[in-house]
DNA sequence: TGAAATTACGTTTGGCGTAAGCATG
DNA sequence: CATGCTTACGCCAAACGTAATTTCA
């Protein structure tokens, strides 16, 4: 059971440095019998007398006192540190931000709001965190993450999210399909041939209920939750596929090609945010990635 | 500046190990909002967020407070450790004892006494001092010792004193000399012969006390500060010498011989005593060897 | 007599507990 | 509606400041 204060420490090291009550305190501003009294109780806690007062002439460490100022002088400056560190860290822009990402979203615009950012503040770096809405959610929630890239379903009240873009969605094709030359597509021109469905949760629903105007039922041949292995089965001619994003690379792992071309459907509209959870304070680091973000996909709109 | 206390992060901790407020304050039998109060004034001053709070399903680290959970553990245990240690030392009989000799004494007495202590507190080791009255007396007061050996002068109101063993005086002599036969000695025996003064603070004016009864003064043939260097004079035939204490060699570094023999003339009463500061409360250590001291001098006075 | 400690005492801060309020699952 | 957090409020202890007292050089 620690019983002393960091406050009764500080004063008794000001005291030993001082040889002097009265010196002590009028560098602490504190009374001469407020660090008195504070120091009799640390030696009462302690069992243990540090100082013996002389008359007029000041006082003096007892070995014991002088053990203590040493043990006491670690202490303090351990806390200091502690403090400063964490000040720093809640008003600099540095250290680590802990981001998740949406397992579709990540590779597509993870890295380069990261490599902007980290060039313009190359003190902060970041760790990713990859999964599901779900996931996300719960990594946000639980402290593990303290911003996530994804979607914006608007389905957990305890999350906040800041709109970066609008998501529409696309269509994979094989780069020998015959559509793949349109510049636009509707789903119709499709519902006869196989989907690739893109088994996540939310996004599985999502690309069903486009069919939903159509009164249709999507033919889905396969269902996968790997972002590259539905490119895999679209370049190699299993089907088509639906993304809620605009992937850039038209080759796939296996060096198939294919092609992305958006849809011409209404969809419901669905964004691209920046999420955290509402109402925490975050550290300054991570509330300048949120502003980086922001103008990040403000310029890219332009 | 830390504006933290212990207690807050004694609090913190807890609430982090049991990832619940109210688990935490049973545990540390502290009212549920007193502890909700403390770490909210420590994300307050630290201007960071440690917890997010979850609405009936306690409370989780963010990746801030994660940090901080870790730099706390080890403060305190630093705290913890440091309390430990000044407890342990002001109660058990162990660490080191700062101990003073008067110079003349010290070769006497003071091996006897550690070796004897340690053989009962093994733990304990002794630092020892020398000097004269002054230097211990200072050296007492600035709390370089924390105890001493030495005359009882009585000189100095912030010492307190405690009777070991009465102190008479000796006559040395060179063995070859033509009184080192006797049993006892008359100083007005040896009036007419030089004498080798032991030229310590309060010892030299002592030893010419004596003379005062017979109004004489004696023949100062040598002064030395050095109890050696007295016993080599006189082992030599350069002049008797009087000392505070029983020698019980009779062989000085050259090799030659002396004795040490009673005075029978009426000398002021002086004590061997063992001394303090004033009103300081010592370690236990201290208070033990001043115990073992007084019980080890009755016995030997038997 | 002056320097520097402690003691005495009144004020105020702040830590704690009880009770009420609020939000979520 | 049970759980578990926060807010509100009152109480008391403790920290601080002022002033008086003590003690030694």
């Amino acid at each position: 059971m620690i019983n002393y204060t960091l406050k009764q420490l500080k004063y008794f090291v000001a005291v030993a440095e001082s040889g002097n009550v009265t010196e002590a305190s009028e560098k602490l501003y504190i009374s001469q019998p407020a660090i008195s009294n504070a120091i009799s109780q640390l030696e009462e806690t302690l069992n243990t007398q540090l100082l013996i007062r002389h008359h007029a002439k000041g006082v003096s460490l007892t070995p014991a006192g002088k053990e203590m100022v040493s043990y006491c002088r670690t202490l303090l400056s351990h806390a200091e540190e502690i403090n400063g560190y964490m000040i720093q860290h809640s008003t600099l822009i540095s250290g680590t931000i802990n981001i998740g990402c949406y397992a579709s979203l990540g590779p597509i615009y993870a890295p380069k709001l990261i490599q902007g950012f980290t060039k313009l503040y190359p003190e902060v770096n970041f760790k990713l965190f990859e999964g599901d809405i779900e996931e996300l959610n719960e990594a946000l929630v639980t402290g593990k993450i303290e911003m996530a890239l994804m979607y914006d379903l608007n389905n957990n009240c305890q999350i906040e999210s800041t709109k970066l873009a609008k998501i529409s969605p696309h269509v994979l094709l094989s780069v020998k399909h015959p559509l793949a030359n349109r510049k636009k597509i509707n789903l119709m021109a499709l519902q006869d041939e196989p989907l690739v469905l893109l088994d996540l949760p939310h996004s599985n629903k999502y690309f069903q209920s486009l069919f939903e105007q159509y009164d249709k039922n999507p033919f889905i041949k396969h269902r996968t939750k790997s972002i590259e292995m539905l490119r895999s089965l679209v370049a190699n001619g299993e089907g088509y596929a639906l993304m809620n994003a605009h992937v850039k690379s038209n080759t796939c792992f296996d060096g198939s090609e294919l092609i992305s071309i958006p849809l011409s459907d209404y969809a419901t509209p669905i964004s691209l945010v920046i999420s955290k959870v509402l109402g925490v304070k975050l550290p300054k680091r991570c509330e300048a990635f949120l502003e980086f973000c922001i103008k990040n996909f403000n310029l890219d709109n332009k």
